[in-house]
This record gives structure tokens, C-alpha cells and sequence, in this order.
DNA sequence: TATAGGCACGTGGAGCCCTGTCT
DNA sequence: AGACAGGGCTCCACGTGCCT
């Protein structure tokens, strides 16, 4: 018996031949092949004949006749195994389709469906049974999981390139590669010269010091391809697999690479929504490694210049970013990816990479199969929206000694406690005695037996107790990696109810989203209700809070009667000494016990207004909030305003930044944003769908759109500082003074401190 | 290879009215 | 007097990014 932790799996394409790449409890590292496994599928024969008739035309067929569920119902179906070791279904699932039969789990590719039918886990531990063959290759005849601990010592290369761009961003098709600097454990190596050398070299390194793991920022959708095509073109065989076969593009827009794990921490960014220019360097930042001013700076445009007059500016921006990557990888994000990979059954290599909805489904389909059910089909639904959480309007102004209730995990919690499920839904026709109906929109379900939804979360909810005793009692070491999982077990866990309402969701039924926020809605209301009852001012709320003001001799007492009452765990989440409301609801900012500011939803957390204006902002709320001086606040604003009209505010913090969101053709309407994303084109520079543009209004007449330009080609002179002033700095100062100068400002001197600046 | 709905708010675009100018 | 271009205005859709 050998002990492997399964680092990254594939197969044979045409075959049901699957690949496993491993790492031994000895540190060496194995291909294992298994070739036990079949492919099969499952239809329906309800003409029996017919069905035989279909399948007489495949060779190596096996049948079973089996019982499944199919969205809670029982089912008689024929599960279809292809003997031959092959993995073409397509064709006998077509077949089958146009017979009029139905069929299931043809669309779930070969290794999806391994780790889902056999007790294999992807970045876990197993106990294998080999059996070595002269070719050196090891077949399996068992394997079983054993656990997700301890996480082996992995080798980790992270990989930062640089091309030398002719006009604009580097092209691959003409501009080379001038630079790869590479990281791990023994430190920094640069490969630079002439490009096949580099290229040549960069293959040698990774055959040589074989890591298990390369990481790269934007590598799935930029470095990869971009290293791909240079050597096609310049003629290097790329073979930097552990099988010597080069790197491929996979599902997804995603690169794999055979037997090690291809990471792209552009991918964590997606997951971290406090970023807001969504970089390499702010990803940094985030998690303490170095702030984003202490990166070398270089831009496309001053590559050129700096590359033949200062090569060590090149050198150090590259191995910056190389070392940050790397130091991401192994301190915070592997480990994480580990985790996720494990809880969800979706290969290390994969999992940043999928998006929060195929997380869940890989997990729920894992569920289902061990609860007999069938794997319902993809399909294209029409969106339909349904009503969801209710927002109370806020009366705006100041406020003291606020405390705010929080339903914990409320949508978790009413799926598990209402049994809110895609398979405990009762149709129209069905007489089921015993259900839960939902207030509002009256879908109901069934009380028995437990749903998968609710299984589901009702596992995930005691694995994440258990990590939580057991980070009681363990080191350090270990605390990282119990921490890791349980931020993985909680990410799955509160995307369940989003995933519940996804039209493109395996598991899609309206009704059970619609329920789940029909519930929310009167639990937060009967909350409210209690709160009133008792002598409660509400002053707030949202979805699944209650801001109401504080009684210190009551809150214990509307705790526990809102608990009673709903039945769902509600927690005292903060206390605000003061609070203020604009008159728009999911914005204010307040002040903690602890005497700390939070400001949510205004201007100065969004990252589609300078930096000027934000900071403006939040130096307002600051003054208003902690000492109640509107009047200061509004010197500090016409100082504000003074030294922006006399150009003593850097350029930096004008820039405004938007995401573009589609391919530039696609607007109907050219705002801003991009028309200036279309200059940056023009002059040769990648736009790409997701990507942030920066821009700066310049001086002159008629539309924004007309007189806007891109970062970097923005220049001090142009400036139209008196945009700034009248759409940037007065607007969110104002926002906030509105609310609270007839409360604090001295009469009469209200409308002057007020009008000063607006004309 | 899109977890959900609720919400604010700047900007552009369409359409309307008004007004001044030309015929 | 009537036609019409163009400015100013209102209203709404688009687009982004936030909150829970």
C-alpha cells in the first residue's frame, strides 16, 4: 500500500484511461494510471425495445438496470457502461435523445466523473495500491481517500515575463520576449538575451527543478498564450509538462500544464472584493506584502526607453512582481486553493479558475451522487427574476447609539430549517400533508425527507464546527491551513442561495430562490415588528440587519424574543456611538465603540471616483462624525477646492477608473470610460473585458466623452479642474453636509457655508 | 465557466419645446 | 407668416459598483 496526495489528474483522450499525478509520503512524484474505470451514462427505456434497438448498434456496451432520483423522484433507468474504454458518449446520447429517451451525465466530462463516482479526492491523501510496470509507469488497482492532511512540502516557481512592445502593448505575433524572471525557493533567476535562449533556458529550468506548482499573474489569458505563441513562432518546443508535452490550452480559457498545477492569481482576485484596481500590486498590498507605491512603476509605453537605458529598472520592476507572486502563492493563496480543491472535488489546477457557481455544483454533484440522485442536464433557461431582500429607507442625518442585529447565515439557515430544495418542492397536483409554506409566494415543501440543498449545508455547516473546535487546540501551522479550509467551507456555503437562483444552475428551480428570500423577508419584518413592540426605533436595515437604537436594558431581552419568535440564530453584530444616513438607502458611515470609522456604500469606498473627491469625502465624515463641526468641514472643503484649482492636487488623484465590461463594440452608449478605453486602442494597447481604464477630463467644450483621456497619456496642463471642483468634490461633499447642516451649523450661516461653493 | 436581487447615481441619447433666423 | 436649425430642457436607459 502506497500513500499518494493527488496533485493533478487527466486522461487519455478517446479512452476512459485516467491519469494521476501524485506525490508519494516519500516526496517522489508518480504517474499512476487507472484503467479500471468506465464511462457510462444513464437513460430512461421506456420503450424497452426501442432503447435495445439503439444500443444493438454499439459495440461493448454493458447494461445495468438501476433505480435513481431524479429531483427527488424515483426513476427506472438503464445506466450504460462503455466497455471498450472508450469516452465517446456524445454519440450514443444523441441517438438516445432523438428516440425521445432521456438521458443523463453525458455531459459530465471523463475525470469529472471519476472524482465524483470513486472515493478520490483531488489535493488530498490516498491509500493506493500500485503495481510498477517496466515502462515506469504505475497502474492502480485501488485507491481510497484517506484524508486532506497534511498538506505535502510542494514546489512552488512562480514566473514573471516581459515583452518589448513596438507600439502599444506587446504583441506576440512580432514583439519578443526580453525578460523571464523566476522565483522559488532557491531565489531569482533572470533569463534574458536572445529570446530562444530564454525560452530554451525557461524549459530546461522547470524540467530541471520540476515544481508541482506555477503561478503567474494574468497567465491564463496573457503570459501562457504569449510565451505559447513566441516559441511556435521562433521554434521552441515548449515541453515543460512532466510528461514532456507542452502547455495546452484547457476548459475554460484556462492553461494546463500535465502533472503540475498552473495557478493564476489574477483568479484570487475575483474573490477579494475589497481591491478595486484588481492588480497584482493591490493584491500584494491586501494581503501586507509590500504597498503598492514601494513596486517599481513601468508602463508599455516607457518599456522601450527604460529597456535600452536602464536595465536594471527592468530587472527590478519584473523581479518585484515575480517574488510578490511568488510569496502570494506559497503564503496565502495555495493553501486556500488547496482547500477549495479538496472540499469541491475540482482539480488544484482548476479551481481558482472556476467561478463561484461551478464550485458549488462540483461540490453539490459530489452530494448528489452519494445520495443516489442523478446529475440533472445543463440547460438554457430564460432568465426570470423574483423578489429578494427587503431595504428600509433611512431617515437621513445623524443618529446616536445605534446597535445593529444580524441574522447569521440567514439564507443558509432557512434553506436548512424549511427544507427549501430543489428536490422537497410540492408540484401543483401533488398531495403531500406535511410541509412548510412560504409566506408571501406559497411555494411549499415537503418536511421529509431532507433535500440535497439541505444536506449539502447541513455538512458543510458541522465540518465547519469541527475546524472550528479543532483550531482550539492546534499549533500555529496548523491554524493556517484549518483557516484556509474554513474560508473555503464558508465561500461554498454562502453561495449556495445565489446558486439556487442561477438560471444556469444544474439544480435551477425558481422557486426555491424565490422561497429562500420570501422567508428572508419576513423574518427581518416579524424582527422589526418585535423591535417596535418592545419600544425600538428602527433606523435602518437591510436584508438581513436591523440598525435600531439602542435601549441597554432591553437589547438582551429582543435578542432572545427574535430568536423565539423566527427561529433563526440573530446576533448583536456592532454598536455605532453615531451614525449617518444620507437619503439614499445602503449608504452611511458611522462611528464604532472603538471609535472606529466605517463608511459603506458613499463615494470614498468606490473605486469609480478620484482619488481627490474620495479622499475629500472621508475627511468630511471624519470631521462631521467625531466632532460635529460642519463648519470645519466645510473649510476643510474650500481648502480643498483652492488647492485643486491652483494644480497643487497630484495628477494621480484624478484619475478616474471603470471597468470595461464588454467588447468595445458592444456599447450602445459611449460613456466616458469608453470611448477613452477606445483611444488606448487605437494606439495599439490590449483592452480587455474585465480590465480597469483610467482617464482624466480634460478642458473644452460639449460631452465628458469628448474631452476625456486615457491614463497614462494624461497631461497636468490639460486638466479641466473645474470639472473636478463642480462633478467630483462638491458632489460628495455635499451628499454629506446636506443631511447634517441644519442640525449643527449655526443659523443663518447654514445656506451661506452651503451655497459658497455651489455657483 | 455569469451565485442572487436591491440600489444610487453620473452620463448619454432621444425627444420635445422654444427661439431666433432665414425665406 | 411659415419653415427650420439649434439650444436647452426633461426623461429615461445604460453602465458601473456598491450592499447584504
Amino acid at each position: 500500500m502506497t500513500k499518494i496526495w493527488l496533485l493533478d489528474i487527466g486522461y487519455k483522450p478517446g479512452t476512459s484511461e485516467i491519469h494521476l499525478w501524485g506525490i508519494k509520503d516519500s516526496g517522489e512524484r508518480i504517474l499512476a494510471v487507472d484503467r479500471s474505470f468506465r464511462q457510462y451514462l444513464y437513460t430512461t427505456y421506456g420503450d424497452k425495445k426501442m432503447a435495445e434497438e439503439e444500443l444493438r448498434k454499439f459495440h461493448n456496451l454493458r447494461l445495468e438496470k438501476v433505480t435513481g432520483r431524479i429531483f427527488g423522484r424515483e426513476i427506472d433507468l438503464l445506466k450504460i457502461f462503455f466497455e471498450d474504454g472508450s469516452e465517446d458518449v456524445n454519440k450514443l446520447a444523441n441517438r438516445l435523445r432523438r428516440r425521445g429517451l432521456r438521458v443523463f451525465e453525458d455531459d459530465i466530462r471523463l475525470s469529472s466523473k471519476y472524482l465524483i463516482d470513486q472515493p478520490v479526492k483531488p489535493s488530498s491523501w490516498h491509500d493506493v495500491e500500485l503495481s510498477e510496470h517496466d515502462n515506469g509507469v504505475s497502474e492502480i488497482s485501488s485507491i481510497n481517500f484517506v484524508s486532506n492532511e497534511p498538506i505535502p512540502e510542494l514546489k512552488v516557481l512562480s514566473l514573471h515575463m516581459v515583452a518589448l512592445p513596438t507600439k502599444g502593448s506587446p504583441n506576440p505575433k512580432k514583439d519578443p520576449i526580453i525578460l523571464m524572471t523566476l522565483v522559488d525557493s532557491m531565489g531569482v533567476t533572470y533569463l534574458e538575451g536572445e529570446e530562444s535562449k530564454i525560452l530554451q533556458r525557461f524549459v530546461e529550468y522547470v524540467q530541471e527543478r520540476d515544481p508541482d506548482v506555477i503561478a503567474g499573474f494574468d497567465s491564463n489569458e496573457w503570459m501562457w498564450p504569449y510565451i505559447m505563441e513566441r516559441a511556435k513562432h521562433i521554434g521552441v518546443s515548449l515541453s515543460v509538462g512532466r510528461g514532456g508535452s507542452s502547455p495546452h490550452r484547457s476548459l475554460y480559457g484556462h492553461v494546463s500544464i500535465e502533472g503540475r498545477a498552473s495557478l493564476d492569481l489574477k483568479d484570487m482576485v475575483d474573490e477579494i472584493p475589497e481591491l478595486q484596481l484588481e492588480s497584482l500590486e493591490e493584491l500584494a498590498e491586501y494581503f501586507g506584502l509590500r504597498k503598492i507605491e514601494e513596486f517599481t512603476e513601468l508602463t508599455d509605453p516607457e518599456l522601450p526607453a527604460a529597456w535600452r537605458q536602464n536595465l536594471q529598472l527592468v530587472k527590478n520592476y519584473s523581479r518585484e512582481r515575480a517574488e510578490a507572486i511568488y510569496h502570494l502563492t506559497t503564503q496565502e493563496i495555495l493553501g486556500y486553493a488547496i482547500a477549495l480543491s479538496s472540499l469541491t472535488g475540482i482539480p488544484l489546477d482548476h479551481v481558482l479558475t472556476a467561478a463561484v457557481g461551478f464550485r458549488v455544483e462540483a461540490y453539490l454533484m459530489k452530494e448528489a451522487h452519494k445520495r443516489g440522485e442523478v446529475i440533472p442536464p445543463r440547460r438554457e433557461r430564460r432568465p426570470s427574476g423574483y423578489v429578494g431582500g427587503y431595504v428600509w429607507k433611512p431617515k437621513p442625518g445623524l443618529v446616536e447609539d445605534v446597535v445593529v442585529l444580524d441574522f447569521k447565515s440567514m439564507y443558509p439557515n432557512i434553506m436548512v430549517k424549511y427544507n427549501v430544495s430543489p428536490d422537497t418542492l410540492i408540484h401543483s397536483g401533488e398531495e403531500i400533508k406535511d410541509f412548510y409554506e412560504a409566506p408571501d409566494v406559497g411555494h411549499r415543501f415537503r418536511k421529509e425527507p431532507p433535500g440535497l440543498y439541505k444536506e449539502a449545508l447541513l455538512r458543510l455547516i458541522q465540518y465547519r464546527d469541527s475546524i472550528k473546535e479543532r483550531l482550539k487546540k492546534v499549533d500555529q501551522e496548523r491554524k493556517k491551513i484549518l483557516r484556509a479550509q474554513e474560508k473555503a467551507v464558508k465561500v461554498i456555503t454562502n453561495a449556495m442561495y445565489g446558486y439556487a437562483g442561477w438560471v444556469g444552475a444544474r439544480w435551477y428551480v425558481k422557486e426555491v430562490a424565490e422561497a429562500a428570500a420570501a422567508w428572508g423577508r419576513w423574518i427581518v419584518k416579524t424582527a422589526a415588528k418585535i423591535a417596535e413592540e418592545l419600544g425600538f426605533e428602527i433606523v435602518y436595515g437591510d436584508t438581513d440587519s436591523l440598525f435600531v437604537k439602542n435601549i441597554p436594558e432591553k437589547t438582551s431581552l429582543l435578542v432572545e424574543s427574535i430568536q423565539r419568535r423566527t427561529g433563526v440564530e440573530i446576533k448583536l453584530e456592532k454598536h455605532y456611538v453615531r451614525l449617518l444616513f444620507t437619503e439614499a438607502k445602503k449608504k452611511y458611515a458611522g462611528l464604532t465603540r472603538d471609535g472606529e470609522l466605517e463608511i459603506v456604500g458613499l463615494e470614498a469606498v468606490r473605486g469609480d471616483w478620484s482619488r481627490a473627491a474620495k479622499k475629500l469625502q472621508k475627511e468630511i465624515i471624519e470631521v462631521v462624525l467625531r466632532e460635529l463641526d460642519v463648519e470645519k468641514a466645510e473649510r476643510i472643503w474650500s481648502r480643498r477646492t483652492r488647492e485643486l484649482k491652483e494644480g497643487k492636487v497630484p495628477l494621480r488623484e484624478l484619475i478616474i477608473w471603470k471597468k470595461i465590461t464588454k467588447p468595445l463594440d458592444e456599447y450602445a452608449v459611449l460613456a466616458p470610460h469608453v470611448v477613452a478605453a477606445q483611444i488606448l486602442r487605437d494606439k495599439g494597447f490590449r483592452v480587455d473585458v474585465g480590465g480597469k481604464i483610467g482617464y482624466i477630463v480634460e478642458r473644452g467644450e460639449g460631452k465628458i466623452r469628448d474631452r476625456v483621456s486615457p491614463f497614462p497619456f494624461v497631461n497636468k496642463e490639460n486638466v479641466d479642474l473645474e470639472y473636478y471642483v463642480e462633478h467630483q468634490l462638491n458632489p460628495v461633499v455635499e451628499r454629506i453636509l446636506k443631511v447634517v447642516s441644519q442640525n449643527f451649523a449655526k443659523p443663518g450661516s447654514r445656506k451661506m457655508g452651503l451655497r459658497r461653493f455651489m455657483s
